[in-house]
DNA sequence: TGAAATGTTGGGGCG
DNA sequence: ACGCCCCAACATTTC
């Protein structure tokens, strides 16, 4: 029967415009029920993330209700929540956006067989990256490990036109129920940050197109030097979209693109950061181990420590430190679950060099806290800075955070945006901190400022010991 | 998408 | 005028 409904299953895809997969099953005419399933893969998620994640999922109804479709939320797991649908609904159809980290790589190809199996047609789509990681290979067929190579070899490739949103989709005539959205808990393990988070978020994909073309129209033309300063607010600020799908990448690179057309001259250096997420992609399709082992495995005898809880891990991850670079930006985090990316490079050197902690430990912290949490961009950058990665900076890059605040923060506006003591007038995010945090982290804006956990200069000789020993 | 130590050069003060 | 020293500025090397 050619009008049974089709099951379109979102997971990092929530969005209705550039959507294949929805824009095929609405194209065939048949009822659409649009469905997302809180599984092991979601339950596994940072506190910030969930929350994040229950953000985008209120946006995601709201748009699909102007539509006049709705979304179905289940629970997991995919598998049996699926097959109850299809038996509730008489459903004949699945489709689906790929997704490529390993747990729903594993997932999702063990639904396609059950589902073959029991006659259901089983869909994939692409759309969650710009080149599929399977699709792009050096001149002998491997894969690229180096990102330069990577950039030349797709920056020239075609991407075809983005989709709009369907122009109509029909619903089935008796929608299946729906779990409330609250009832899941996903704000739950926020605690007191919930609320000062959300002053730092915009969900949805109406807010990430206005962002991008704010930034296309504005921003952008400074984006290549300017991204680089913490407190410049240069950046696209489109990562918590790109993560959860509100935009697709392909939206990014067709504004890019004909931004680029027009002179506009940050228009190269943006498309590269689009790029960027695709290679982290690409290597965490090839070498899936990426999230959780050295990538070169000769460090894996490197004296790391390895304790989440030691006395100078609580103080990095709870933004005292004493180095106050470094203090601002996990603050950052904490407060507006996202962190600029030069204060990421300063923070996780810090961690994994002066204070010879093992990159997982601040890759663990990451995913506890950030809204725009991405498996493969964090574990690629995580493992960048360690020095372990494949086109890793060197171990011997140390970045020194002192002289990192002198040259990307020069009049203190980032530090003095995050750090309020000390301050008789503290900036109110600064003090935002202080209401986001657990109270049993004991912090107070009047208390002194804390002084160093480490010395700069003995911390750095320390990791250049480590790394001179090293047996190779 | 470093930093620090070391080496080199050249201008200026000064005897 | 010359040699000498100082030191900033820049370049190179090393980690």
């Amino acid at each position: 029967m050619t009008s049974s409904p089709i099951l379109v299953w979102f997971r990092r895809d929530l969005r209705v415009s550039d959507h294949e997969a929805l824009s095929w099953a609405a194209a065939t005419g048949r009822p659409v029920i649009p469905v997302f399933i809180l599984d092991d893969v979601f339950e596994a998620l940072g506190a910030a993330s969930q929350w994040r994640l229950a953000r985008a999922l209120e946006a995601f109804e709201r748009e699909l209700g102007t539509l006049g479709s709705r979304l179905i939320l289940r629970r997991g797991p995919a598998q049996q929540a699926l097959a109850q649908l299809i038996h509730e609904t008489g459903a004949t159809s699945v489709c689906w956006s790929r997704a490529y980290d390993p747990p729903s790589v594993a997932r999702d190809k063990e639904i396609k067989a059950h589902l073959t199996s029991d006659g259901i047609e089983a869909r994939s789509f692409a759309g969650h990256l710009l080149f599929e990681p399977w699709t792009v290979q050096t001149g002998t067929g491997g894969f690229y490990k180096v990102y330069t190579p990577f950039w030349k070899a797709v920056r020239d490739r075609g991407v075809s036109p983005s989709l709009s949103a369907p122009p109509a989709m029909t619903g089935p005539e008796v929608w299946p129920d729906s779990d409330e959205l609250t009832a899941w808990g996903l704000d739950r393990a926020m605690n007191r940050g919930a609320a000062i988070l959300a002053r730092h978020t915009r969900a949805g994909a109406t807010a990430a197109r206005d962002r991008l073309l704010q930034f296309a129209s504005g921003q952008m033309n400074s984006y290549k030097h300017k991204r680089d300063v913490p407190a410049a607010e240069a950046t696209s600020g489109l990562s918590d979209h790109l993560t959860w799908g509100e935009i697709s990448p392909r939206a990014c690179w067709q504004a890019g693109l004909s931004e680029r057309e027009t002179g506009n001259p940050g228009a190269e250096k943006f498309l590269q950061e689009v790029v960027w997420r695709d290679f982290a992609y690409h290597l965490m399709w090839h070498t899936p181990q990426m999230l959780t082992q050295n990538w070169r495995p000769g460090w894996d005898s490197f004296p790391w420590s390895r304790d989440e809880n030691s006395a100078q891990v609580l103080a990095w991850k709870q933004g005292r430190t004493g180095i106050p670079f470094v203090d601002a930006a996990m603050r950052e985090m904490y407060v507006t679950g996202r962190m600029h990316n030069r204060a990421r490079m300063v923070a996780a050197s810090v961690l994994t060099k002066h204070l010879m902690v093992h990159w997982s430990v601040g890759q663990r912290w990451f995913a506890e806290c950030l809204t725009d949490w991405d498996p493969a961009s964090n574990a690629m950058g995580w493992q960048w800075v360690a020095g372990c990665g494949p086109d890793a900076a060197p171990f011997f890059r140390i970045f020194n955070p002192q002289s990192q605040q002198e040259k990307f923060d020069p009049d203190g506006a980032y530090v003095t945006r995050w750090i309020a003591e000390g301050h008789s007038n503290p900036h109110p995010d600064a003090l935002s901190f202080f209401d986001a945090v657990p109270r049993s982290w004991g912090l107070s804006p009047e208390a002194p400022y804390p002084a160093p956990i480490v010395d700069l200069k003995t911390g750095r000789a320390r990791a250049l010991e480590a790394y001179a020993a090293r047996e190779t």
